[in-house]
DNA sequence: TACTCAATGCAATTTAGTTGCATTATAGCA
DNA sequence: TGCTATAATGCAACTAAATTGCATTGAGTA
């Protein structure tokens, strides 16, 4: 699906910024920050609004064309939804943090497990967060700890 | 464990302020939010500088006494490590955050599942939150639903 | 009791996110 | 194609959360 037919299908209107957001979260695959985003636009050379962008993804975000990850740094993320997409994300996977570079990666194809919830609550979501070190963190610090 | 051999015990100088928050952490079985931790204070008449109190939740941080959790509504919430507490608490279980009421639970005696990394990366936590509708809020949202 | 360094309190600053409003531009329609 | 309603944008101002620097206070130890 193209960022045109995206945002046709959920009734949102057709702007440069948006197709814009969504080429790029549809080429990359992991969960961007708010600031991952509008750097990633800026040095593409888009003139762009902190604030707008801040509504186009709470808009993108309501419209569930996205879905929003919460690290444990405190920083929300989004990531294209699949019925959007079409490219297998549902949102229902667990989410690797890398504590030191700060990037978010989907660990698709695993299960989040049920969790039993007292009587009488309701549950509407879960979120399953694995953080530490990427491949990549974790195979220069032990260079650097080598070094050292 | 009385707060002054927790403070003791970690090689913190035991002060007013820092017994008064863990007497309050040691009290509520759930994780607190530095805002409700401020309020419970100052409603207790305790005179208290919200950066201070930043600081001490940060230093029993890094000293293991506390654990953070990070909700989906973007707020940390502390709740003692059992280490510290003897109250069974390991930090490692759910937690359950009420999107209405934003009081967070914890999901004792689950566990949290074994999940599969890419090669090389390193795991040093993970967290698992689930979100929705406490009993309590539930039970009034259908008695509103009702009422309409 | 005196000394040292951790802890505190206050002011100022940074950062993230929000609100209001005037302007612009998209999408639907004559 | 041009017109219109309204959604989206851009800017300024604001609110809230968290951090930093620094002078002062106070806990623990010799």
């Amino acid at each position: 699906m193209t960022p045109q037919e995206i945002l046709r299908e959920k009734g949102l209107k057709n702007t440069e910024l948006r197709r814009r957001v969504l080429s790029l979260l549809l080429e990359k695959q992991d969960p961007l920050s708010h600031v991952e985003i509008f750097e990633e636009l800026a040095s593409a050379g888009q003139a762009l609004d902190r604030v707008t962008l801040y509504r186009t993804l709470s808009a993108f975000s309501e419209a569930r064309i996205v879905h929003k990850v919460q690290g444990t740094d405190g920083t929300v993320r989004f990531r294209l939804l699949r019925a959007s997409s079409g490219d297998g994300c549902l949102g229902n996977h667990p989410h690797f943090l890398c504590r030191k570079c700060g990037r978010m990666s989907c660990l698709l194809e695993q299960p989040l497990p049920r969790v039993d919830v007292p009587a009488g609550s309701v549950v509407e979501g879960k979120q399953l967060l694995v953080f530490g070190l990427c491949g990549d963190c974790a195979a220069n610090k032990k260079t650097e700890e080598t070094v050292l």
